[in-house]
DNA sequence: CGCGGTCTTGATGGTGTTCAACAACTGTGG
DNA sequence: CCACAGTTGTTGAACACCATCAAGACCGCG
C-alpha cells in the first residue's frame, strides 16, 4: 500500500497548524478504504475499535429504534471525524454509518486515541469541538421535536441540510448528496407522504425545487420564516 | 472560608481512586455555593465561566426554545458533573440550571480544566464518559420523540426518572424531587392536559400513585410494557 | 421492457392539542 | 385562624393536524 500523501489530511479543521512530523505520524497509523454507496462503514452496536475521517463522500448516521424504526441523526460531509465514540469511552458505536454516495474515509485504531491526544493535543481539543457541536446539533433537534410542528421541522431540517452539505447553483443550494423524501422523513419524524405534500406546496410557492432524490433550496428565507413561524404568540 | 473536607468528593466515581493529594488539589480550586429552590445556578446563554459537580440536591436543565418553549434536557443528581461544556470548548451555556429543590454545587474556574486533565487524567475521562452517556440520552430521546407516541413517551419518561432519580419506599419507587405534570410534559414534548390523564389512568390499573409534585412507579414492569408496547408490527 | 424504487395525491380517521371550567391544595397576609 | 390568591391538577368537548390507507404515476436500471 502506498504511503498516504500529507495532502490528504494537512488543511482540515481537525489539523490545521501542524508540522509536517505531526502529518506523518498521524498518517503513519491510518490506513484508508473506500465504500461503494449504501455500503455499511460500521453498524450499530459493533465493538467500536477504529475512529474515522472522511476524505470524500458522503454518510449517513443511522440509529435503528428497538422497535424497527430508523432514524437519521445526521450526515457526515468530507472532512469531518466520525465513529470517535472512543473520545467518549464508549464501548460500542451508538448508531450506523452508510455511505449516501461512494466515499472514501481515513481509519485509525482506538488504542491511538490516547497517544494522538498526548502528542497533538490540538487535535484531541478539535475533535471535542466536534462532539460538542454535534451534541448541541441533537440537543436542538429535541427542542424542535417537542415544541415544533411538522412544517417547521421539516423546514428547519431542509435549512441545516443546506447550511451543512449545501452547494451553491444557479438558483439556489442544492443539497450535496442524493436524499429521498423517506430520509428527511426519518430525520424530522413524519412520513414520506408528508414530507412530499410539503415538498409540493413549497415548489408552488418557488421556495425549493425537488426531483427525485434531490432537492434545491431556492429562498433561503422564505423557508426560515416557515420553520420560525409561531402559531401562537 | 473554612477549606473543603475531602469527604465531600473522595466516594463520587468521577475521583475514585485519587490520593489523599490529588483530593486537596482538587478542592483547593474549587468554591461551594448553596442554591435555593427555584433559583438558577447559570442561564442559558451566560458565558461559560465554571464547571460544577452537585453535592446534594437536584437541578433541572432547562433549554428555552427561540419562541419561549421551555423543554427540560433532563436532572442532575447528587454527585454528578455539569455545566461541563469547558471540555467541549462552549463558549457558553447551552441550557439554564434551576434548582428543583434546595442544593449544594462546587464550582471550578474553567481555567482549571486544563490543569485539571492533565495532571489527573483519569478525572478527565470520567468527565467525557458522562459526557457520552448525555450524548447517547439525548439521542435516544430524539429517536423516542421521531418514533413513539405519547403514551410510550411518558411511559418511558417516567422510567427514566426512576431508573436515574428513583427511590425505593414502601410500595415503589417514588422520584426524588418535585415533579409537576407540567414538567413531565415539557420532558415529552406534549401538554400538561396529556399527562395528567395518562397518570390517571395509569393510576386506576395500580401502574402508579401521583399526588401534588409527586410521582411513585408502583409496577414498573407493567409501565415497561406500556413503554414499548408498538402500535404496528 | 418489466420491475422495483420513488414520488404524488386524495380520502378518512385517530391521537392529542386546544379551549374551557372547575376542583384541590398551599402558602400568605390580614 | 380564616380568607384569598396563586399554583397545581382534573376532566369534558371540539377540532386540527397529520398518520394511515389507497391508488396510481413516474423514473431508472438490469
Amino acid at each position: 500500500m502506498p504511503t498516504l500523501d500529507r495532502s490528504l489530511i494537512r488543511d482540515l479543521p481537525s489539523f490545521r497548524g501542524l508540522e509536517a512530523d505531526d502529518l506523518d505520524l498521524i498518517l503513519s497509523r491510518a490506513w484508508s478504504a473506500h465504500y461503494p454507496a449504501g455500503s455499511e462503514v460500521f453498524g450499530q452496536g459493533e465493538e467500536n475499535r477504529s475512529f474515522f475521517l472522511l476524505l470524500s463522500g458522503h454518510l449517513r448516521v443511522v440509529k435503528t429504534s428497538p422497535d424497527g424504526h430508523q432514524v437519521i441523526a445526521r450526515y457526515i460531509n468530507e472532512g469531518e471525524l466520525f465513529g470517535i465514540g472512543v473520545a467518549l469511552g464508549m464501548p460500542t458505536y451508538p448508531a450506523s454509518a452508510v455511505a449516501a454516495v461512494d466515499s472514501v474515509a481515513l481509519a485509525w485504531p482506538n488504542g491511538f486515541w490516547n497517544e494522538l491526544q498526548s502528542r497533538l493535543p490540538s487535535v484531541g481539543h478539535a475533535a471535542y469541538e466536534t462532539i460538542g457541536a454535534r451534541l448541541q446539533e441533537t440537543q436542538a433537534r429535541v427542542v424542535e421535536a417537542s415544541t415544533e410542528q411538522v412544517e417547521q421541522r421539516v423546514a428547519h431540517t431542509l435549512l441545516r441540510l443546506v447550511n451543512q452539505s449545501g452547494r451553491k447553483i444557479a438558483d439556489g443550494i442544492e443539497i450535496d448528496f442524493p436524499i429521498t423524501r423517506q430520509d428527511i422523513a426519518e430525520m424530522t419524524g413524519t412520513t414520506l407522504h408528508t414530507v412530499s405534500r410539503l415538498l409540493s406546496a413549497w415548489e408552488d410557492e418557488g421556495l425549493v425545487r425537488s426531483a427525485r432524490k434531490k432537492v434545491v433550496v431556492t429562498d433561503a428565507h422564505g423557508l426560515l420564516l416557515i420553520a420560525e413561524a409561531r402559531k401562537k404568540g
